[in-house]
RNA sequence: CGGGCUGUGGCGCAGCUUGGUUAGCGCGCUGCGUUCGGGACGCAGAGGUCCCCGGUUCAAAUCCGGGCAGCCCGACCA
């Protein structure tokens, strides 16, 4: 392409609404344009990085056997109310992504279990049709309460969803792994260090699950890693092993009740008592929670500690607030408490005695202690892991990566097949039997976005080959006074191109300054410069982007030994 | 959904406190000339409902009220 031709505009100074350094230099580049908030368009040279991961993507989920198509973005709510995930999105999101349209109501999903299991459900009747896996590389939708990082984080993305149907569940776990060991190598091939990590499943369904995390410091996830035995998890999930707990030998007196006004979080009861002896871990952080059953629980833990909670719980809201007076938010605490309580495995182990919330208003007990004034129905595994947590597979310290959360894949089991009609087939002894099933989701425009923010510099974009928009950004210097160099590099171009290389060919009239600075800017892995000096000797200049190494290619041979030098790794 | 900040040519910004020429600067854009292997220079131009609606005033980008949008922090997050 040349770039005269390109709808092309580079911008010197970074807009004002990125932020993220990847963001702004997807916008400075012209990749990326904003529509509306968490709304991008994809110009060309965008929707070229997009077109070579998506290539990847096919490549490696046709190669593992699955087969690509195309569901419609708009699903019929009937569909959600089957499966039970409309009533499962509550009052909010579910009408914020539902078009109401003379056909009737269409939800615009962010993703397609209801469509999938319907759809295979029609074609397959026979576990000798089986297993099968589906994918579609689409857009989706999601109500955003706060678009940000640009990309990372929108309003609509494109996302590769893929979908395995399995006639009994050892089967499904080996299109699991299929499935996963695909994304490993998508990951690979495009250069992006990620780590399966066992995850929550959230509103997907399903138990077993894996995030596919990228480290980024930009990332919105954290996951704890083990050194030494490999474990890794979402910290929303990961398990701590047991921590040391001292031989219980606490003796005060009885608990006295102190007077908290206003005091309604740890470090303002913390500040209040003014005690050298009581920090935020000497206080019992109580959380108010609605469990599974919908009944209240309330979780203890350190009060320097974050609450983990099972995922079919969830926080108490307002509404819990007002539907349970007994709950008493700010002042919660476990003695004399009237509803079911739990407690991290550190509570009962601790050496000390507690300041609690005294289920009163402006008031605190100090000096309480587990099993003497309090305990509880359940002692486990309920605080967020931080680092240094002893890991629970092995006991070695855990370490906590910030990451972006690049793929996400689950097994559903027969959550989907039990529900949906249609969702059964033949099995070899005659029975009516329901699918096992999975489901696999590729964030293809986060990926664009953690692609430009893990390969940059202070100069601009420096693309892998693999993702690179193009692979070789010729520059002819001084073309339009020079006729040589024009000559030269149009030859050079048109010889590079009918090689198979990816040229943006800079034909435009600018001075060497802004070529470069672009060229640096769009970050192709290869620059190659024609120009008048090294004309005279016979040769053009290779520059590689990322280490800025110069190779000087004798004229007569350097598209060969350019494209060559492509396929050998760039990176 | 709570708190804060911001809306001025394509982009980045100043002007607003203390109302008053023709609304300004840098980048970008058009034409001509010089220059040109790391964001050159001169000359001449084009381009703006100052977010919207209402109010105050002889007069509003500027003051007041309401709305909308964007960004940041938090809540939430398939």
């Amino acid at each position: 392409m040349r770039m005269s031709k390109m709808l092309l505009r580079t911008l010197r100074d970074d807009p004002a609404d990125a932020d993220t350094a990847g963001h702004a230099l997807l916008v400075r580049a012209g990749f990326v344009r904003r529509v509306s908030s968490g709304v991008y368009t994809l110009l060309p040279l965008g929707l070229r990085v997009v077109r070579r991961v998506s290539d990847i993507i096919r490549e490696e989920l046709d190669a593992a056997g699955m087969q690509e198509l195309l569901m419609p973005a708009l699903s019929p709510i009937e569909l959600w109310e089957q499966s039970g995930r409309a009533a499962k999105f509550g009052s909010d999101a579910l009408p914020a992504m539902t078009l109401e349209a003379r056909g009737g109501k269409f939800v615009l999903g962010v993703t397609h279990e209801e469509v999938a299991t319907v759809t295979v459900g029609a074609e397959v009747d026979s576990y000798r049709q089986l297993p099968v896996t589906i994918y579609q590389i689409q857009t989706k939708f999601r109500d955003e309460a706060r678009p940000r990082y640009g990309l990372l984080r929108g309003r609509e993305f494109l996302m590769c969803d893929a979908y395995s149907f399995d006639a009994d569940k050892d089967s499904m776990q080996v299109s699991y792994d299929t499935a996963k060991a695909a994304y490993v190598r998508i990951f690979e091939r495009l250069g992006l260090p990620a780590t399966p990590v066992e995850a929550l499943s959230g509103a997907i369904g399903g138990d077993v699950n894996h995030e596919f995390m990228v480290e980024s410091a930009i990332g919105e996830d954290h996951f704890v890693r083990c050194g030494t035995c490999g474990y890794a998890a979402n910290v929303e999930r990961a398990e701590v092993g047991a921590r040391p707990g001292a031989a219980r030998a606490v003796e005060t007196g009885a608990y006295r009740r102190v007077a908290t006004p206003g005091a309604t979080t740890i470090d303002e009861v913390v500040a209040l008592l003014d005690d050298a002896a009581i920090d935020a871990a000497r206080t019992l952080k109580s959380v108010a929670a609605v469990d599974e059953s919908d009944e209240p629980v309330v979780i203890l833990v350190p009060g320097d500690r974050e609450a983990k909670l099972p995922s079919s719980w969830r926080l108490f809201g307002d509404k819990d607030f007002a539907a349970h007076p007994e709950i008493l938010r700010g002042f919660l605490g476990p003695v004399g408490l009237d509803a079911r309580v739990v407690a991290d495995a550190a509570v009962p182990a601790a050496a000390h005695a507690w300041v609690v919330g005294a289920n009163d208003v402006d008031a605190h007990l100090v000096d309480v202690i587990y099993g003497r004034d309090f305990t509880a129905a359940e002692v486990g595994d309920y605080v967020t892991a931080r680092e240094g947590d002893p890991c629970s597979r092995c006991g070695a310290p855990l370490e906590v990566v910030r990451s972006v959360e690049a793929a996400h894949i689950f097994q559903l089991g027969l959550v989907y097949s039990l529900v949906m009609p249609g969702a059964t087939f033949t099995a070899e002894d005659g029975s009516e039997q329901p699918f096992w099933m999975g489901c696999y989701g590729f964030g293809v425009s986060r990926v664009l976005a953690v692609l430009a923010e893990t390969f940059r510099d202070d100069d601009g974009l420096c693309w892998p080959q693999s993702s690179a928009p193009y692979d070789v950004h010729l520059c002819a210097l001084g073309a339009g006074r020079t006729p040589e160099v024009s000559v030269a590099a149009e030859a050079l171009y048109a010889e590079l191109v009918a090689l198979g290389v990816a040229v943006c060919f800079d034909d435009r009239d600018v001075s060497a300054g802004i070529a470069f600075a672009d060229a640096d800017l769009l970050g192709a892995p290869l620059r190659v410069t024609v120009g008048k000096r090294g004309l005279e000797r016979g040769i053009v200049e290779a520059r590689e982007r990322r280490s800025g190494d110069v190779h000087e290619v004798d004229l007569a041979t350097a598209a060969a030994s350019v494209a060559a030098r492509l396929t050998s790794p760039l990176d």
